[in-house]
DNA sequence: TTGTAGGCGTTATCAT
DNA sequence: ATGATAACGCCTACAA
C-alpha cells in the first residue's frame, strides 16, 4: 500500500540480485560503474525511495531525535526548536517533539515512549515539577545521548547547553546601578529551576560588587506570570525605602510589574526603572519597550544539535560538554 | 547496544516461543491465562519495551505523523503544533516537525523526507511561495493522507481545518461600522494566501451590506510585518477623504500602523480605530490593547488531529472534511 | 564484481 | 494453546 517499490523490484527489472543495488545505491566501492548507472537510472525511473524504517532497524539507528519540552508554544522553547531543526535537517535527522507540561509523569511517558521509537539522541529541557531523576538514567542506560538545554539536571555522562544565567543577572543589575538606581528589588522565578537561583546570585553579586544593600523583602520569589509581577509589586511599593528599579527574571512578571507601577502612579523609568528576562517578542512592541536579557534561543538549539552531531559522530566515549551561551542585554527604555 | 532485551530474551527465559511471548504482550485471545501472566510477569522484570520500529516495518505503520509549517516560532504556528500533539500523544502517535521556510524546494523535500520516514499522516500549511504541487500529489500517490491546516491546496481527496476567514473580515469591519466608523480602509497580506483575499472578501462585504463606500486607496496590499503597516498609514493618511478606521489582516501591520499613527500626532482609538488579525499575544500586553481576530489555533490543531484519527479508522475511503472554525473578534481599546 | 544468506524485532499464518 | 516459519525492506559478511 505505501512506497511500494523497494530494492528487489529493481533488481528483478534488471535481472540482478538487490545486494546489487543495495550497493549501487549506498556508493558502495564493490561494484561496476557500468550497474551502478544501469540501477540509479531504474531507481529513478521507478521513483525508488529508501524506506528509512528497514534501514533504521537493521542498522539500530533510527535518525531521529526526541526533543522534549515543557510547552512548544512558548516562544523560547519553539526558537530553540528552530534552531535545532534548522540545524538537523541537513544532516538527514528528523525531529520528534513532545511536551512534558511541567510535569513529571508526563516528562517520564515523552521519554519511554521515544526509546520505543528509537532515538538517536534526546534533547531535553526539564520539567520544573520533576523531583525524581530516574528516567534520565534510563535513557542513559539504553546508550542514548542527553543534551541539555537552558534546564538541566546534574548528572554524569550528558552534556549541556545553558545560558551564563549568573552573567546574566550580574549584567542586567549592573546596567541599573550604572544608570543610577540605588535600591534595586528582584523579582525571582521558582526556586525548583536553578535558572532562577543563578539570575538572583548574578543580581546579589552584581550589589555586593557595588556597595549597594539588599534590604529585607528586595527578593520577591513568585511565578514567572503578569498576576506574580503586579503582586509583588504591591509588597515592594510599601517597603521603606521603596525601590527604585527592579530586575525581573521574567518578561511577563516584568510587564505585570510595570503595569502595577503605572496603576499607582509611578512613573517608568523616572520613578522606578525595570528590566525583564526573555527578550519575550512584546517587550519590544511596548509603547513603553521593556529592557531584557536575550538568552539567544535560536542559537541555543543549533549548539545542542551541534553537540548532539558531535556525539554520534564519536560513539564511544559519552561526552560531557558545557556549552554556556552569553546573555545579551536589551537595553530599551524602561530602564534608561 | 539499544533496547536490547527482546521478544527473544523471554521466550528463551520462559522455555516458551517468540511467537506466545508476542500473543502474551498483545492480548491475543488465543493464549492461556497461565502462560499470560508469566510472560507479562518476566517482560516486567527484565524491563522489556516494545521496538516501534521492528513493528512499524511489519505493519507498515509508523505511528508518526509529518508537520510541515513555515517556521515552528510564530506563535501561530506553534499553538497548533501543541494542539496536534496534545491530541495525537495519547493515542500513540508521534509528531515529526519541519519547516519549509516559505520555500517550495524545501517543502518537496521535507514530504520527501517525511515520506521515508513512512509517516502515517501529512499535515501541512502550505508555504506562500509553492506554485507547483505535484509534491502534493504525490504524497496522496503513496496513500498518506494530507490535512491542511489554515493555509491549504484545492485538490481531491484532502481533508482541510481552516478559519472562517471571510466571516472574520466581516466581523472585524462590522463591529468598526457599528462603532461608528464611516470610512474603514484595509490592510492586506500577500495575495498568494487565499486567506488575505478571503478576510478582503468579507470586509468588502460588510461595507456592501451596510451602504459605505470603499475609496480608491484604501485597500492597501503589503507584507504582514510592521514596516508593511507604517507604510500603509503613509499612504492612507494623504488621502482624501482620510480613514477613521483601519482593519489590517495582520497583527503586526497593524501595530506598525498604530506607531505611524501615533508619530503622525493621531489619537488612536479617537481619530481612527484600528483592528488586527491573530490575536498575536502582544496585542493584549500593549498600553493600548489592540482589537483583533482570535483564530484559536490550539483547537485548529486539535481539530486537524481529530480528522486525521478518523481517517485512520476508516482507512479504505479517503476523506475529504472541511473543518471550519469560527472567528473571535476580541474587542479591546483600539477600536473602542 | 556479483550472488547467497542471515539478521534487525515483530507479528501472522500455518501446523501441531 | 503453542511452535515453527515466513515476511516486512534493508544491509553486509561471506562465498563464488
Amino acid at each position: 500500500m505505501r512506497g511500494k517499490i523497494t530494492i528487489y523490484d529493481i533488481a528483478k527489472k534488471l535481472n540482478i540480485t538487490a545486494a546489487t543495488v543495495s550497493r549501487a545505491l549506498n556508493n558502495n566501492p564493490k561494484i561496476s560503474e557500468a550497474t551502478r548507472k544501469k540501477v540509479l537510472a531504474m531507481a529513478n525511473e521507478m521513483h525508488y525511495e529508501q524506506n528509512k524504517l528497514a534501514l533504521a532497524l537493521k542498522s539500530g539507528k533510527s535518525n531521529t531525535v526526541g526533543v522534549v519540552v515543557p510547552f512548544i508554544d512558548r516562544n523560547f522553547f519553539s526558537s530553540i526548536i528552530r534552531g535545532i531543526e534548522e540545524e538537523l535537517y541537513p544532516k538527514g535527522y528528523h525531529v520528534i517533539i513532545c511536551q512534558s507540561q511541567e510535569d513529571e509523569k508526563k516528562e517520564l511517558k515523552n521519554f519511554n515512549a521515544l526509546l520505543n521509537a528509537q532515538i538517536d539522541g534526546l534533547m531535553v529541557s526539564v520539567s520544573k515539577n520533576t523531583k525524581n531523576f530516574d528516567h534520565f538514567d534510563h535513557v542513559l542506560q539504553k546508550k542514548v545521548p542527553i543534551i541539555f538545554f537552558d534546564r538541566k539536571v546534574d548528572m554524569k555522562g550528558v552534556s549541556t547547553v545553558t545560558l551564563d544565567d549568573f552573567q546574566a543577572g550580574y549584567e542586567a543589575t549592573k546596567h541599573l546601578i550604572v544608570n543610577g538606581s540605588k535600591r534595586i528589588a528582584h523579582l525571582s522565578g521558582d526556586w525548583a529551576l536553578d535558572i532562577y537561583q543563578r539570575r538572583m546570585a548574578g543580581y546579589k553579586q552584581a550589589l555586593v560588587d557595588h556597595n549597594i544593600k539588599c534590604p529585607k523583602g528586595y527578593v520577591v520569589k513568585g511565578q514567572s506570570d503578569i498576576h506574580a509581577g503586579k503582586k509583588a509589586v504591591k509588597k515592594l511599593m510599601k517597603l521603606n525605602p521603596r525601590p527604585d528599579a527592579i530586575f525581573s527574571a521574567s518578561d511577563f512578571a516584568a510587564l505585570g510589574a510595570i503595569q502595577q507601577l503605572k496603576e499607582m502612579g509611578l512613573r517608568i523609568p523616572e520613578d522606578v526603572k525595570v528590566v525583564g528576562f526573555s527578550n519575550e517578542p512584546f517587550t519590544k512592541f511596548m509603547e513603553l519597550p521593556i529592557t531584557t536579557v536575550d538568552q539567544s534561543p535560536m542559537k541555543m538549539g543549533k549548539m545542542a544539535a551541534e553537540v548532539f552531531l558531535e556525539q554520534v559522530k564519536n560513539t564511544k566515549v559519552l561526552l560531557e560538554k558545557s556549552v554556556v551561551i552569553e546573555p545579551k542585554l536589551k537595553i530599551r527604555k524602561s530602564s534608561l
